[in-house]
DNA sequence: TCATTAAATTGTT
DNA sequence: AACAATTTAATGA
């Protein structure tokens, strides 16, 4: 009971768990932090740990033959990550940066493998956080022939909104026009023109520092 | 609680 | 990239 109130702090899928399952899992993250701009890992590294976003921002992303960034996922908060290179036991094939300071929980492959192969909780919340990612990634790929940088905003913005993915957020969202601007992968002044356009078709509110969608369906098929 | 200032964010060029 | 305008946060009376 006590590990698991604790675990819940940090990650919403405590409640799939046992009380100690949760205890187990909780004895097997490491939490840490990052500053704005820092590299989390470069690719090619090896980091054996399925991460949680607690606090803050960071971007998944890879360098192109071109030499031209793209950016596959962004994350915020109540985010989790990396299962796939850790089932794979393989080398990372992103970057990840954190695009803000972030607070990161870090699960180590031993206690994520124990937890894959005795928890059927969390084997469940697995195949269904895989098969969302599934589907975003698809998405990513059809994106990426997209040039126009508003639908580029768009779908980068609505991936922070994914219920499955992030299910703490609802529907306001604090990210400045800086950042959401680094995560699309365009500049400061398309991402701000992008969102007064967003906000005119009625899809979002821009505020402060922040930004409230309206219609999530509408603004994730954005020029699709 | 209100006024002043500093810092952050946005809007524009 | 640089600038001005706007909003928030922090400080102190």
């Amino acid at each position: 009971m006590e590990g698991k109130e604790e675990l819940r702090r940090i990650a919403f899928w405590a409640d799939a768990l046992t009380d100690a399952e949760a205890a187990r899992a909780m004895k097997g993250i490491a939490e840490r932090q990052f500053a704005a701009g820092a590299y989390i890992c470069h690719r090619g590294d090896r980091l054996d740990y399925w991460t949680g976003v607690v606090s803050g921002l960071i971007k998944i992303s890879a360098i192109s033959e071109s030499g031209k960034a793209m950016t596959f996922a962004g994350t915020g908060a109540g985010g989790w990550f990396g299962e796939g290179t850790v089932l794979k036991n393989e080398t990372r094939q992103y970057d990840l940066v954190a695009l803000r300071d972030t607070h990161l929980a870090m699960m180590n492959r031993a206690t994520f493998m124990w937890l894959f192969e005795n928890s059927v909780g969390f084997t469940r919340f697995l195949v269904h956080q895989l098969n969302e990612r599934m589907g975003q990634f698809i998405a990513t790929i059809e994106g990426d022939r997209i040039h126009d940088p508003l639908a580029r905003v768009a779908r980068n913005l609505a991936w922070l909104f994914n219920p499955v993915l992030y299910p703490n957020t609802g529907k306001h969202i604090e990210i400045t026009q800086e950042e959401l601007a680094l995560l699309a992968g365009v500049s400061r002044q398309v991402a701000n023109k992008s969102l007064l356009t967003l906000e005119e078709a009625g899809l979002l509110v821009t505020e402060h520092g922040g930004i409230t969608v309206i219609d999530l369906q509408r603004l994730a098929r954005y020029g699709a």
